[in-house]
DNA sequence: TAGTTAGTAAAGCAATTGCTTGACTAACAA
DNA sequence: TTGTTAGTCAAGCAATTGCTTTACTAACTA
């Protein structure tokens, strides 16, 4: 469990991040944590539903490595981890460009050889 | 449902987007669409499951936007949408910049009072 | 000390996922 | 025409999600 946890702090387990950032919910608390960092409560003040349900939110986002937290006293503190979010964002990058290299290939070879259509 | 469809294509649904990445059958798909166009079959050819769940998948992708697709004779060919892949990477790269940002600023005024410790 | 606040843990529940199988259609091949 | 291939549709099913409520602990406040 500890290893796992570790494990996702040297390589993050991309289902675990993109199925994190698929809830509207935990995307608002990514958004309300770029701007630093936010207790709990804080982070459920604009979601309408029970702090049960917004400390099971967190608990997701921290599975996934996207936030870290500490506790001081009986508030729990939450941050970002721009290295897991980079890391999302790097598959995403790869993939894109990695396509549209393909993209210009096939524009290169129908450049040279014209008159053929859709 | 069609203007469903056609919204996605101007505003991308985030919810539906990363939650189409969250899936590691689904991002293989991705992956070998980025080197190009494939059929159904061939996108389900790496995952060990039957052909009308790999249809599933596809039917999650293209209700996302990530993935186009059209029919010809019985076999129906995909290809990515690069601008819904840009689209979720763009949302990631904005919130990371945000919180670098702050860092920043943090950094900025940690180096004006020198002396307190974490 | 008594009361409030911040967070956790556990159980329960309806809705959604990620498959399966089986029946079917349309397209291509021999 | 007969068979095979590519894909689709619909049920069904076990596992997972995204909440809820209740009960609890620990920490701060008056």
């Amino acid at each position: 469990m500890v290893k796992h946890v570790l494990n996702q702090l040297l390589e993050p387990d991309l289902d675990l991040v993109f199925h994190a950032l698929a809830d509207p919910g935990r995307r608002s608390m990514v958004e309300r944590l770029s701007e630093g960092p936010a207790s709990v409560s804080e982070l459920g003040l604009p979601l309408a539903m029970s702090l049960a349900a917004v400390v099971q939110h967190v608990q997701v986002l921290e599975a996934s490595g996207l936030v870290l937290s500490h506790k001081v006293g009986r508030t729990r503190t939450c941050r970002i981890n721009p290295a897991v979010l980079r890391s999302a964002e790097h598959w995403i990058t790869q993939r894109r460009a990695r396509w549209e290299r393909t993209l210009d290939r096939l524009g290169e070879y129908l450049a040279e050889n014209e008159g053929e259509g859709q």
